[in-house]
DNA sequence: TGTACATCAGTGAACGCGCGTTCACTGATGTAC
DNA sequence: TGTACATCAGTGAACGCGCGTTCACTGATGTAC
């Protein structure tokens, strides 16, 4: 058996990538197949050896994110792994809402660069996206949990989630920097309000 | 004369109107002029003697929300215009985060609807959404102002916003309708809570 | 160790299609007389 | 009031282009002997 399983899942993990950060930046409509193979370093007609349709991949594109390394996902910003409580929580929120973050568009969480491309898309990729979704609410509520909450963790983490994915989806949009910058710096603001002081 | 400037008027309108619908739902890319054309009861090649390219509709489209009657703009919520105060943050957050203005895709805020297109179109398409953003918060720091708040009000408005839009984006998102629901709950819940209690 | 072979990842031309935009036209309408 | 005319909103065929996908192929590689 020439070219080894490992070669193939290694050039479709390339792909992937690429995709990922093209469609991060533009979407998924506007990238064309022709453009993820050339920067994968491959040619156009490739492309149907790993992926049955370009949604097929788009779907895997968003799903990828979830795999990355967490200390590395948001630049700039270590997640220490050993925190637990409040602190965790508060980590998440200053990395996700950071202006590293904002900036990284090609590595940016596809909550913030692609939710109306997803909304749009068929199922597999609305489930990565969901996915995505509950990883980061479940970080958050594991935060509250341990504090001394009453009862709603649950409600109050996907709550901070719409606040940080609403932040950075608005100040992605935003032209004007300063303004942009605002939007961002309140909802980290009160997101951090809402997690409350250190505690963990 | 012949056709009078206002049934040229007309005519423009009604075809901001049926793009604003068609991009609300599948986006820029995925609608095309000769559609939105066909919708507004014209065809294709008169698109021209009203708009430069698609992309100055576009622009319209996002811009022609902030002039909809605010009373009508989100079904089955009345906004009280001489509500004041934190009554009228009120009603507005049960307003844009309601069931009705979920479900009503063709009607709902472009912010909501069309974010990452927006993030990829030109100046004047992010000019118009920056101005809906901007109307959105006013409102809700105007309600903010009246009341008791530490002189935040600004910052605590903008992190409201971001709340807001930020769960209904998400909410568009999942499939999984309960869960949708879910967040929409949540950030609903949380919003009144940074709002505080009625006071007008 | 060396060689003939089979596999299949990768190539690149081609196909069919729908798009945004252009353009020569048409015919309904307001105006001048 | 009636008519000839000029205007220009609206028509629909056409253009050029790039896309997603298909397909016959090629050639690098692992295996059998």
């Amino acid at each position: 058996m020439p070219f080894t399983a490992e070669h193939k899942q290694r050039t479709r993990q390339r792909i992937v990538e690429c995709a990922r950060e093209l469609f991060n930046r533009r979407g998924f409509e506007d990238v064309s197949i022709d453009e993820i193979m050339r920067r994968a370093g491959l040619t156009r007609g490739g492309f149907y050896n790993h992926f049955k349709t370009k949604e097929e991949l788009f779907a895997e594109a968003v799903s990828a994110y979830l795999h990355f390394d967490p200390a590395q996902r948001w630049k700039n910003v270590r997640i220490d792994r050993t925190a637990c409580g409040t602190a965790l929580g508060r980590q998440v929120v200053e990395a996700y809402l950071s202006s590293a973050h904002l900036d990284d568009v090609e590595g940016q969480c596809p909550l913030i660069a692609l939710p109306s491309d997803t909304a749009r898309a068929g199922p597999r990729a609305r489930q990565a996206y969901c996915n995505l979704l509950q990883h980061l609410a479940g970080m958050l509520a594991s935060s509250l949990d341990d504090g001394n909450n009453d009862g709603n963790a649950r409600e109050r983490s996907l709550a901070i989630t719409a606040l940080c994915v609403g932040g950075m989806v608005l100040a992605r949009t935003i032209d004007d920097a300063a303004f942009a910058d605002e939007v961002r710096r309140a909802a980290r603001a009160v997101a951090m309000e809402l997690i409350g002081p250190s505690s963990g």
